[in-house]
DNA sequence: CAGAAATGGTGACCTGTATCACATTACCCC
DNA sequence: GGGGTAATGTGATACAGGTCACCATTTCTG
């Protein structure tokens, strides 16, 4: 894939250094990239897709915390210097996604060599930070139809669709509650025109 | 205050630059050193004392997020190469605290001149980050009870005391909850020989 | 095509926690 | 030491949201 018009911020030679230091790779939809506990061996660029990254508890709970897309990074993943670092949250692609893969010890080199990197990953760290506290907010603030309400946007946001392609239970699951609470939620909000549902999508008027 | 002990990771040519250009600060217990919406002029490296940084919403609820400590340094400070980016957080001296503030037009020449500052910052947002995480999983998977028990637990680990001087009110507050609750919380707490009660103090027990 | 599985709808009920009202206790200070 | 104030205790009530039971519909699969 053509994936260097992504990051047009990025030097030239930077650019040539990750074509041949890093690996792409390919995820379908579902493909677990990283799990809790695991050790990271390497950053991750996505290139194209989308990846959700989420916490999950003991008992097998989850809830979602944002979304990658094309040109972004996991932060979690560059800052890891110290090798041996385990990840302390999952990746997922939520469909078919292409990343490149580079190996953690490069980043330091990179770090130093560059300016265009250490500003992405300021920016990259930065970001994922407000975005967590956006989470936080919303968790400690917000109740559960204006958290779905939230969450909807931000799908639509992200990739550009108002055809929701999710069913009930998954959206559930993301936001840590039930499918009958969601359902009931959904439901007030078609009644209120805000959406309209169907089968395994829901459709974001407005 | 000799503060360079507190430091013992950086070179001795970067701990005259913060001497240098850093600027110590007093702030006593209450004094807000950094409220949401307001410019970040200056990266804050704490010195003694302790300050608590919390999220506030629009009607003025508030939600503790983590402590700093001595030889800390606030994340968000850090980053923002960019100049005139606010803050999204509210920052709070807990005790009296001091501090030293350095201007953030300096971050990018210490970034690429010292190798041990790099380290630092990265070792700092790595930290917050996971403390982050940490703040997710305890609202998103854990009820009062235990959210309260982690706030007793991390208060006596981070003033190294197992007199908590604090009003149910203030616990109340940082745990966005209500007064009452925090009471009959606590009174269970105190039935199961968990903690003591008294005015103004809590013992923690064991 | 039949049966299984996934999806969604709905009522009844339960629990945790927020809220209100008011009583009690401890402490401060003139 | 008495009055005021802050801190705490406690019952009653309200409500969001989780859980359970069950049903209907659609889709998948052998």
């Amino acid at each position: 894939m053509n994936w260097k018009e992504l990051f047009p911020q990025f030097e030239p030679a930077l650019l040539e250094q990750l074509e041949k230091e890093g690996v792409e790779r390919n995820f379908r939809a579902g493909d677990v990239i990283m799990r809790t506990g695991q050790y990271i061996k390497s950053t991750v660029l996505v290139l194209s897709g989308r990846i959700k990254i989420y916490r999950e508890n003991e008992e097998g709970s989850e809830f979602l915390m944002y979304y990658l897309g094309p040109g972004e990074a996991c932060a979690v993943s560059m800052i890891c210097t110290l090798q041996s670092q385990t990840s302390e949250v999952m990746a997922q692609a939520e469909e078919e996604t292409e990343v490149l893969m580079l190996p953690v010890q490069l980043m330091d080199q990179l770090m130093n060599e560059y300016k265009s990197w250490y500003q992405f990953v300021i920016r990259t760290y930065r970001s994922r930070f407000d975005e967590l506290l956006t989470v936080v907010d919303n968790i400690a603030f917000r109740n559960m139809d204006e958290r779905l309400e939230f969450y909807l946007i931000r799908y639509v946001k992200n990739t550009g669709n108002k055809q929701i392609e999710l069913s009930h239970q998954q959206i559930a699951d993301d936001l840590n509650s039930s499918r009958e609470v969601i359902s009931r939620l959904l439901k007030k909000m078609e009644q209120r025109g805000r959406v309209k549902l169907q089968r395994n999508m829901i459709e974001w008027l407005s």
